[in-house]
RNA sequence: GGGUCGCUAGCUCAUCAGGUAGAGCAGGAGACUUUUAAUCUCAAGGUGCUGGGUUCGAGUCCCAGGCGACCCA
């Protein structure tokens, strides 16, 4: 078989350029494509298959009179590759087609494909066997191509602001810059224990430090957590940093960035939107009575128009709650508000982490958004900077888009001895481990006011493709080995 | 970690109440000169996820385990 194919041709290509030809008319233009044969029906003397490259399908057109080796021709299993060219064609009926002059089988398929109709639909398969997956349902593929693109215009846009590209250690001595599990792991020759990062932050804002003033770092990160249709344990996490910025110079960003990939996806700032988790269920089963037609009207879309919302967990809560809470009513009453609220708290939590739990199970839950939710705890945020006006919050927001969090961000944290107090104020259980010393001594040599932001590229990826498990916008989702 | 559902031919699915499994497509052989999931004929294809148990007899019932999906923590 050959080592190469002179292809001059795409499918889709082909269509956009011959799409005007009538039945049974010649182009006179000769094309080459390759690609796989999908689709096969031998009819005596004449052979029509589809043939699928990256960009779509084409049909083959071969007859005995012609077509050179026409016997092996029609002997072609689904699957294999073939090389062909001929004139561009439209058939009798009116297919648009390359009739097969010459071809060449450019690898066989030793496995037999799966089923042309129903295709694949064993999810355990589809993900085990990706390369399936990718030729049988084509829309897998197209989602992976809209989340190359969405990771192209993500750095391009940034780029265009004056962000510098750079990448940070992933095999890291502390695991820093998120609550989170890390993945342990031993280096030998230096016969030290290290960690998979969890987050690039803190590294990050060294650069800031050494005056780098817009950074950006595209890259994964490693949390040794649970599996879910929101969770994997590696994903791809992109954080900014601007120095002399205040998080509402990052809620701008955050916009402007957000808004400027849903136009290069969807064309304007409509995108798709899915039913939010709760709530809905219920409503769900009445729904599903009704024929598939009235399904599809339920597929909506969300508006994501400017200027998005910005409002406090404070505000927000009593809007969906009826409570007013506050961070200076101390751990008593805001447990007491819990409990009225049915929400479950621990003895030991703080005020902070009951205004968050509070908010996370009565509040978020219900947020469709865009909004920006600001002004968490300090006690929740260790990395964030004190709010200029308010004692004990941080200047930090979450952003909900069709009720998922797609960006956490803060005005950095920039003073070496509140951070080294906030290190150790938390993880107390833990050991040293978080203590990052390393890290403080860089915050003595001044960090400048600084606005960092976090966004989820999966998430972010599920929310411009609506996408329902963030494995399906991961090509190789993590799975346990099958049993042999 | 808990719950629910699933695992049968390469793929997609059947098998009613327990009686040693059936179809479509794919793969093989043949027919057919414009098909669109082409069609038609013929032959072939199975360690029923694994391991135990109940039973004269288990894909089916029970228990344990594996993997996956969804929900909950």
């Amino acid at each position: 078989m050959p080592y190469s194919f002179d292809k001059d041709s795409e499918a889709a290509g082909l269509h956009d350029e011959f799409s005007s030809l009538s039945e049974g008319e010649g182009s006179g233009v000769n094309a080459s494509v390759a690609g796989r044969v999908l689709l096969r029906r031998n009819q005596g003397n004449i052979t029509f298959a589809q043939m699928a490259d990256a960009s779509g399908t084409i049909q083959l057109f071969a007859q005995s009179k012609n077509t050179p080796e026409y016997e092996q021709f029609t002997n072609l299993s689904l699957g294999d590759w073939v090389g062909v060219k001929g004139e561009v064609i439209k058939t009798k009926r009116g297919e648009l087609s390359v009739r097969v002059d010459e071809w060449v089988l450019l690898a066989k398929t030793q496995k037999p494909f799966p089923e042309k109709w129903h295709g694949l639909s064993d999810q355990d398969l589809r993900y085990r066997q990706r390369w399936l997956d990718l030729w049988v349902n084509r829309d897998v593929a197209a989602t992976f191509k809209d989340r190359s693109r969405i990771i192209s215009s993500l750095r391009s846009y940034l780029e265009g602001q004056g962000f510098l590209e750079v990448e940070t250690p992933i095999l890291q001595p502390l695991p820093g810059g998120a609550d989170a599990r890390p993945f342990e792991t031993h280096h030998n020759s230096l016969d030290m224990d290290m960690y998979l990062r969890v987050a690039p932050e803190l590294y990050l804002k060294r650069l800031v430090v050494g005056g780098f003033e817009k950074v950006f770092e595209i890259g994964r990160v490693f949390r040794n957590e649970g599996l879910s249709p929101r969770h994997n344990p590696e994903f791809t996490m992109m954080e900014a940093y601007v120095a002399y910025a205040d998080y509402h110079d990052i809620m701008e960003l955050t916009e402007n960035l957000i808004c400027s990939l849903a136009k290069e996806i969807h064309g304007g700032l409509r995108i798709p939107a899915r039913e939010s988790k709760s709530g809905d269920e219920k409503n769900g089963e009445e729904k599903n009575n009704e024929n598939s037609e009235q399904k599809e009207i339920n597929l909506k879309t969300l508006d994501i128009k400017t200027p998005w919302r910005r409002a406090t967990i404070y505000e927000l809560v009593l809007e969906h709650c009826g409570k007013e809470i506050d961070i200076d009513m101390g751990a008593k009453q805001l447990a007491k508000i819990a409990k009225d609220l049915g929400v479950e708290t621990e003895s030991k939590w703080g005020a902070g982490k009951l205004v968050l739990e509070i908010y996370e199970k009565t509040t978020e839950p219900n947020l469709v958004g865009p909004v920006f939710v600001c002004d968490y705890p300090a006690e929740v945020s260790p990395l964030a900077r004190q709010h200029r006006d308010k004692p004990g919050l941080v200047e930090r927001f979450e952003l909900i888009i069709n009720g998922n969090e797609i960006a956490n961000a803060f005005s950095e944290l920039n003073d070496s001895a509140i951070q080294a107090e906030r290190f150790s104020a938390t993880h107390q259980d833990e050991d040293e481990i978080r203590f990052d010393k390393d890290y403080i001594s860089a915050l003595e040599y001044g960090l400048p006011p600084t606005g960092g932001l976090g966004i989820g590229i999966d998430r972010l990826v599920m929310l411009l493709t609506g996408a329902k498990s963030i494995r399906d916008v991961l090509l190789f989702p993590t799975l346990k080995p099958a049993q042999e």
